[in-house]
DNA sequence: TGTTGATTGACAGTATACTGACGGTCTAGG
DNA sequence: CCTAGACCGTCAGTATACTGTCAATCAACA
């Protein structure tokens, strides 16, 4: 069997590739979040770090950068921004000297608390344009896709990781 | 009818979240595509617009923009490192002194020529881990939501726009 | 115990992205 | 014809991201 002809290469194949509507859907995201939040002075890898630090008091940065898969080196001029806006504390680990433990402070809680129904109300919006049960299938396929497709990205999510630091204190 | 009770503020709602998975999903997508294009030092963003510019030979800077959805301003620097790298070239238009014309050179067009079965691997590896009829369902359902929620972004996709330029030589 | 190997946070360098602004240029209305 | 507004490319500033490297530190094994 012949194979396919070569498709002739224009512009239309790009807008039906994967990867074009994964970057598009992202900047998407990212400007509804960023409206519905614009009081907040947070963006949504922010918003992210606070709720994991929130969720893992202590951890350290390492294992957030797991926990949220973001890369190591991006993360730290986010908590640096974070320190600066006063939402979260570092504290050098007693027990091991390159550590620094994270903490959220009451400006950080405070924060989260009021940019939730905000948040909810972005991803809400970015969903909004498809039919109800569209978007259950969606959302059921990504969370499939970016599951299975974990080992591909330079930081794949280690959910688990962030129980380590607890590990010792049992 | 009282609202549901406010869900725990937990790491987990992120995870489910629409813009957490479109940000995951585009930093795995990224990540294979670079992975399979290593050879020829072209990033996604540089691949469409040589596509764009094979498209639409003579566009210039602000219409190629809304072509593929991108900044403004961070075209700028796409244009002159592809540039730098001798596989497009900028001529100024005769009949406005404002616009800079976009052609792609000899390299530039064997250079994409190359590349496509490359991009097609990486296209294909991302939707890989599910079933084919998944697979269509996926991007059906993007291609609405991308198309649905175009107006959102700050660069809506505009690309009847590369239309203009031909306009007054007809 | 002493050194190798791994880990941690930090940094430099490159590439997208978005906001806002600016001078040069064109165009349409008065 | 001439000026107000629109448009073009560009730039400065901020924020993600990734690659690769480094010193300090720790852990584990010989």
């Amino acid at each position: 069997m012949p194979s396919k002809p070569a498709a002739p290469i224009t512009i239309d194949a790009v807008y039906a590739a994967p990867g074009y509507l994964f970057r598009r859907m992202q900047q998407i995201a990212v400007a509804i979040f960023m409206e519905e939040c614009k009081a907040f002075d947070l963006t949504p890898v922010q918003y992210a770090a606070l709720i994991a630090i929130h969720t893992h008091p202590g951890i350290d940065a390492t294992r957030l950068s797991a926990v949220i898969a973001f890369d190591r080196s991006t993360l730290g001029s986010v908590i640096e921004r974070l320190q600066a806006k006063d939402y979260i504390e570092r504290k050098p680990a007693p027990e091991d000297k390159r550590i620094k433990l994270l903490h959220l402070t009451k400006s950080g809680a405070a924060i989260l608390r009021e940019i939730i129904p905000a948040v909810e109300r972005a991803q809400a919006r970015m969903l909004e344009p498809l039919k109800p049960a569209d978007r259950k299938a969606l959302m059921g396929l990504l969370v499939q896709l970016v599951d299975l497709n974990n080992e591909a990205s330079r930081v794949p999510l280690r959910a688990e990781d962030a129980l380590e630091h607890l590990g010792k204190a049992k």
